[in-house]
DNA sequence: CGAGTTGTTGAAATGACTCAATGTTAGTGG
DNA sequence: CCACTAACATTGAGTCATTTCAACAACTCG
């Protein structure tokens, strides 16, 4: 896919997306006006948790991972993002932090909206608050949920969770089964399902001999995606 | 405390809620004036789990216990709300449900706003929408902070960090330290910290005979706060 | 005073982590 | 095109924190 756009798809991608829905066109043009196009490389880092969140930005190209460190030195994954999919939602309240990292995995472009200029549409079109409240509700929901998931449930199922996840985000349907595309490490597993590289090459060995999918370096394929989530609810589970 | 308020009590307790910050006197009067105050009875479960979120309320007298119930139906215990704080945010946006239920404490009263009478006030002022992002903001960088905590750190941490969450919403000072001002029994910990109600025993026994804290029947006295913050960060862990 | 709730504690079981050794794959430069 | 290297993955053995189960002790309330 090149890095090169035009306006039409640009605008597009804004009104798929939660934080600019139900806005007019002439105001998605409007705000697409005051926007910068921003190119990326590979393994960049676009936003530094921590740092003042000064601007919301919307991938239009290429892939991001959003991370947090914690204060022991663990990174965590949170999710994976791809075009038409923001960040730094919480830019939109001045004086906030981002709560994450995020880090390009291609080379790509985004469009980028300082925290000021998108403020100073709040009078005028309240809408924008509500949907950037929509965004957070969701956010929040989903995040109790992996609350919950950590204080309930064992490695397994966390781990077939979070596969399950990677499907619906970045899952590709393939002859075999469902394909997730990204070049996902032992080590990024782990760090989404909240355990260790070594319990994620053996949970996945496990259900590779099962049948459930078939894994390699950085692929993962799952041929049986309905068993997978059954081992989400059941008591059963797959351990070795 | 009598559960009969003056309206210049209860637009106080309005004023210092997120959900109400930087709105002006006549705004907050009219905000009242389409509010509904409502008592209650202790032990009573003013919103459940699942049911469609139809209103905002803010307790003004009495106590309320926050829980969540898993798919496999563990209880989780989110939080404790006392006079002034709110609950049922997610109300703003038609068409949600509740994450959580609410069940009260006490003997007690609130104030109660209908989604679509408090929507209606968006248009005119935005400050509320832009309040509500706020306060969303602040409840998803808690979770995120707890998730991170349940992620990477050990049972007795994790409770040092619930003990030290109650400090500060429910803590009152006395002679010894810090007493918390709920009845709080081994089961409530443990929905709190993620962990077992045999665990929080032994752990809080430990922890008494360090002398750091004093604890009976539904009764906790902390003595030495600093300590019980010092077990948070370091590695050293209390455990048995 | 008795019944039910709440808290304690020991012993055994277990799930997950750590460490260490080894195997496998992709990419690089000669 | 092959050998080399670095990154990624597997697997076993040992260890540890935490849970589970069970028995008992203490407190509260009608």
């Amino acid at each position: 896919m090149s890095t090169h756009l035009s306006d039409q798809e640009l605008l597009a991608y804004m009104a798929n997306n939660t934080m600019f829905a139900n806005l007019n066109q002439p105001l998605l043009e409007t705000l697409l006006s005051v926007a910068t196009l921003k190119k990326f490389e590979s393994n960049q880092i676009i936003l530094r948790q921590g740092e003042k969140a000064e601007f919301l930005f919307m991938l239009v190209v290429g892939r991001a991972k959003l991370t947090q460190l914690t204060a022991d030195g663990t990174q965590i994954l949170i999710r994976y993002i791809g075009p038409g999919q923001e960040g730094g939602t919480t830019s939109l309240l001045p004086g906030t932090l981002h709560p994450m990292t995020v880090q390009t995995m291609d080379k790509g472009a985004m469009l980028m909206w300082p925290q000021a200029v998108l403020a100073d549409f709040i009078p005028n079109h309240p809408q924008i608050a509500i949907n950037a409240l929509q965004l957070l509700a969701q956010r929040n929901s989903e995040l109790q949920r992996r609350y919950q998931e950590l204080l309930t449930e064992c490695v397994a199922q966390r781990l077939a969770h979070a596969l399950l996840r990677l499907v619906t985000q970045a899952g590709h349907v393939v002859a075999e089964g469902v394909l997730i595309d990204l070049p996902l490490s032992r080590e990024d597993l782990a760090q989404m399902a909240g355990t260790t590289l070594y319990t994620v090459s053996r949970t996945l060995s496990f259900w590779e001999q099962a049948g459930l999918i078939e894994s390699g370096r950085q692929r993962i394929l799952i041929k049986k995606v309905e068993e997978l989530e059954a081992l989400t609810t059941n008591s059963y589970n797959g351990s070795i």
